[in-house]
DNA sequence: CTATGTTTAAAACACCTGTTTTTTGGAGGG
DNA sequence: CCCTCCAAAAAACAGGTGTTTTAAACATAG
């Protein structure tokens, strides 16, 4: 068993437990044992469990934020210096986003993540994420100010927030949703209907 | 020291280091070390962690439902059978809201909770929540319904759950929020200028 | 005053947690 | 072959968890 197999089977199991019980929920015993690992790799691997939830993170964060930067590199050197229409900024970060876990495990992990990073108290990992991918997030706001000249701070600040908010709460639900969805509609509903 | 001083103290405490910290993160110890009572007073007054969780909820949920149900009440008297204005619902839903934490702890404490009780899994708690207080909302999207009837049953089902995941996400987070703002921008949030 | 039921206090319980240490296994290079 | 190095396995550790038990204090009714 080489060791990448044993670091990724960790991370692989690591993220859907994560995702759905939250992270004080989820013990390093439930982790190895699902991934028939031993107890030991974690600490062995990545030194603490906070820092298998930072590692947990960056496997999907830093691919977006690489892909976010280029596409607003392309997107910067098509305006040449013109604001960049809004819809054009949402679009592209909704595709991003959408981008990332097509190769990984589901949108549906990925935004339970990103919730569980907002809410669940967790200040190591909302230092984490702020400093490490804080730059990509200002650039974009950035980019979003120069579109909407017209607002106020604190009001474009409000909306950008507002929209935050619907997508991860809701999405980061999805499967709940769905069900009581398909329950009281029978109706299929997939996120690309969303989007 | 009389059974009510004790039984409130815990669930004062309680309410707080939840909304903070979440429940799994906050242990029995920490509580009742706060409250300044004895460890068993939480598990002799309520049974168990658990029952501790609910009662907490129930304490913020029974005022709100009861209010909600006397507030759907006059207005249905009051419209006769016609369909409620939708602008009405939602403006009786949102000072029937926030007319609750007003005298108790906050709102923030509030919101915090039901957006724990959404995110963290805790499986009981929601169980709890639907079996116990399913009623009201289910009695409130009915009257949404008659009062969009245009509105293909999909459209509606998402439209209310994406006002509120804005809704809880966003006054969840209200103060770290509110942090940000006054960094980014000097000025200074309300509530009330939100609603 | 005694007796009864209820609330607090203290201690102990069994279990689970993240982490560390020790031991074993096995592959690659001199 | 032996040695070294690194990964895996097993065991042990110290500390924290929710809960239960035991003992004491208290109030109240007979």
């Amino acid at each position: 068993m080489a060791q990448s197999d044993t670091v990724t089977r960790i991370l692989d199991t690591a993220e859907v437990l994560f995702a759905e019980r939250g992270f004080a929920e989820t013990s390093l015993r439930n982790i190895t044992s699902k991934a028939r690992v031993n107890l030991a790799a974690v600490n062995y691997h990545f030194g603490s469990k906070k820092a298998l939830i930072q590692a947990v993170f960056s496997r999907y964060l830093d691919p977006f934020s690489e892909r976010f930067h280029t596409a607003l590199d392309e997107l910067e050197a098509h305006y040449q210096g013109q604001p960049i229409p809004l819809e054009v900024l949402l679009e592209t970060m909704a595709t991003t986003v959408l981008a990332v876990p097509a190769e990984r495990n589901s949108l549906k992990v990925f935004m339970r993540l990103l919730g569980l990073a907002y809410s669940q108290a967790q200040g190591h990992l909302r230092r984490y994420i702020q400093q490490q991918y804080g730059d990509v997030f200002t650039r974009f706001t950035e980019l979003v100010r120069k579109a909407t000249p017209e607002l106020p701070d604190a009001e474009r600040f409000w909306r950008l927030h507002f929209m935050l908010g619907t997508v991860i709460f809701t999405l980061s639900g999805l499967d709940a949703l769905r069900d009581i969805a398909a329950k009281d509609y029978q109706e299929q509903v997939t996120v690309r209907d969303l989007v």
